[in-house]
DNA sequence: GGTAGCTTATTAGCCGGCTAACGGTTACTT
DNA sequence: AAGTAACCGTTAGCCGGCTAATAAGCTACC
């Protein structure tokens, strides 16, 4: 058996090389690589609870709470209690949270260039349908 | 723009999932995910020293120190000195660690099959080419 | 109405990635 | 020969993922 050959191992090995690229371009905007995921769920639909944000985010609720810090120290999003539930909070974004999807929109281009540099048109459209595939 | 049609969106997000998977099936053989590509690269090639671990695996020394810790506790591998520099130290597989190949061997199949699921044989086909196409 | 059970957030602690910084060796240069 | 530069491993400390366990609040059911 070679590993080498598995999507499995091909899978990871592509992430590794993504996930540096991915944070050293997201750094530049003043955001770590696991923020913007959230910020992204925000901006399609702000004010949610944590434990619907991870749901969506396929994250533990852990993860997504320790997200939050990062964010919150840094004036990206504030905590409001939510009004139905004492055990739930709401995350809004603040004024800088919402500003910052402009920076970021630039360096994802940069990043989705580089990621695709090696790739036709018509591999990177393919590529894309896989993944979507994948991730069912 | 819409970030989550963007092929680093979906590589991240497929990453997610698929290292859950990873880690779960590699787990039922008594190792961790990152201990496996190392014992991978040293069934390649046995005795080879951090350095070059880390070089062919893409990964940063200290990456590679923290793995090979794990591996050392559990009788995986074993450190020797390199009789030409001091500087370096070789890994050797133990008895074990040479053993263990086979029962991954076996989780490996399943975790393959799993991340193929939804896919047809030219679709996987096509991946894995796309995928080695973006590692480069 | 009270209890039992579910849900939400949080904390602690693990693994896997990284950079920065350091100590010890080797190699190079002068 | 000396001194400087490069290299190897390690440590410390950060972020991003996870599970397990806890506290607090809500629900549901008897």
């Amino acid at each position: 058996m070679h590993f080498e050959e598995s999507a499995a191992y091909l899978l990871a090995k592509a992430t590794v090389a993504h996930r540096n690229a991915l944070e050293k371009h997201v750094n530049s905007v003043g955001l770590h690589s696991g923020q913007v995921f959230v910020l992204m769920e925000l901006w399609k639909s702000d004010g949610q609870r944590q434990i619907d944000l991870a749901a969506r985010l396929n994250l533990s609720p852990p993860t997504v709470n320790k997200i939050l810090g990062g964010l919150l120290e840094n004036d990206f999003v504030t905590r409001a209690k939510y009004e139905d539930d004492a055990r739930s909070t709401r995350i809004f974004l603040t004024e800088k949270g919402v500003q910052v999807k402009e920076d970021l929109e630039q360096a994802w281009d940069v990043l989705e260039d580089q990621t695709l540099a090696n790739l036709t048109d018509t591999e990177a459209l393919m590529l894309k349908q896989l993944l979507q595939k994948l991730a069912e």
